[in-house]
DNA sequence: CAGCATGCTAAGGAGTTGCTAAGGAGTTCG
DNA sequence: CGAACTCCTTAGCAACTCCTTAGCATGCTG
């Protein structure tokens, strides 16, 4: 199961929230500060860590900026402050997503859960292969039939997203989650615009699809043609 | 000229050490407490560390194991314990040399100097090749189709660091951490400029590319040509 | 057939990159 | 000690790419 660092001072919260994910079956290790939460994150290299921006003994943005410095583990902010310039610097700061103060354990947990999800994807180092597709990940190269395709970046993230869960079907409102990673405002017609541009690029319409398949009220699905 | 991190609690210690040490050349930074010191090993990358066991916040093995973690600089230990089992105990944990409280400044630059001879002689890697490009990182000479390129050190460490992940994209952000060791507040366009200069010296340029591929948006990666 | 979802094109603007130039820090050499 | 040199960084602009939005056409479902 997955491992959870949770650095937070106040005491009462993080032993709620600790028992609560273990319960769940997350192994969780909790840190009150600064110094030993980013002791923990060394030593017991967790999947996933949440991070308190309100510590006594550091900022939490400069512990975040250490933390980026030392590994790429994802992090989860919580923060009490809700304003949107504070979110978008501690984003930028290389969180990976964030939380509101006061936030429920279901929220957290959810938050987690997706976090947890784009990472796994993530690792997959080797190449995906779908009938004439191929995309290798690390070199950003996806190729026809040995034709190499040119795509934007968006494009490429999201041929690489659908291939990673080839034959499952994904709506557009996760889509705009995970590789637009705006959990929301974002318009969902954005998908389709690039839909549209993957399936020109691939040598297929909607009407006459290969690769991909759309499932009307749901989302839409990579498939093997073959 | 070699940077050393001095990390000692005791206040007048550390300002001889780093007195005596800057007459010498040496570029030295101390800090006080454990968190402090790990901070200036992750911000300014020495090339090796001076670490007193007796600190305040963190016992002196804990943050040696957290170094190790983080980085492989070179660590000396300065312990007041003289016995025998404390010293392998030090060294299993990650230490590359030891010294015993109370030490001259002579006997700490000998052991310095002992060290960085040792990890000198250490980092020597294979060459590689790269279609006409010829990249020897241990001899720090380049060379496009038998003719040595003039490059900077930094072209150098960067086209090296390139090398060595052929076909990989590496975004700016890493390659501020890892070639500039700016884990965080270089600004990215250095890395423009520079490889910018690369592509006048192998003699291409960004839209007629032959070794330096950009993805945009994501960064950029060295490939085979032919 | 009504209402909603999806497909696709076009266009504007935001963001990224390429490259030149200039300033300054550090080094070498006389 | 000063002059010449190398190198790195920063600034800035032009060129370019890409994303989003809007809008209309088309398709699906009840």
């Amino acid at each position: 199961m997955a491992s959870v660092v949770i650095i937070e001072d106040d005491q009462r919260i993080r032993q709620l929230v600790t028992r609560v994910l273990a319960g769940k079956g997350y192994e969780v290790d909790g840190a009150g500060t600064a110094l030993d939460g980013l002791q923990q994150i060394v030593q017991s290299a967790p999947d996933v860590v949440v991070l308190d921006m309100g510590l006594p003994d550091l900022d939490g943005a400069e512990l975040l900026k250490m933390i980026r410095a030392v590994t790429d583990v994802p992090v989860i902010v919580a923060t009490a402050r809700s304003e949107d310039r504070d979110v978008i610097k501690t984003l930028d700061a290389g969180a990976d997503d964030y939380l509101v103060k006061p936030f429920s354990v279901e929220q957290l947990e959810a938050r987690l859960r997706a976090v947890l999800r784009r990472s796994a994807a993530e690792s997959t180092t080797a190449q995906v292969v779908v009938g004439d597709l191929r995309i290798d990940p690390s070199a950003r190269v996806a190729s026809l039939a040995g034709v190499p395709l040119q795509l934007s970046p968006k494009e490429f993230d999201l041929l690489a997203y659908l291939a990673e869960r080839l034959d499952v079907v994904v709506s557009k409102r996760q889509l705009m989650a995970e590789v637009w990673r705006q959990p929301y405002g974002g318009s969902e017609k954005t998908v389709d615009v690039h839909i549209s541009w993957l399936r020109k690029k691939l040598g297929e319409t909607a009407a006459n699809s290969k690769y991909l398949e759309t499932v009307y009220g749901v989302g839409i699905k990579l498939v093997d043609p073959s």
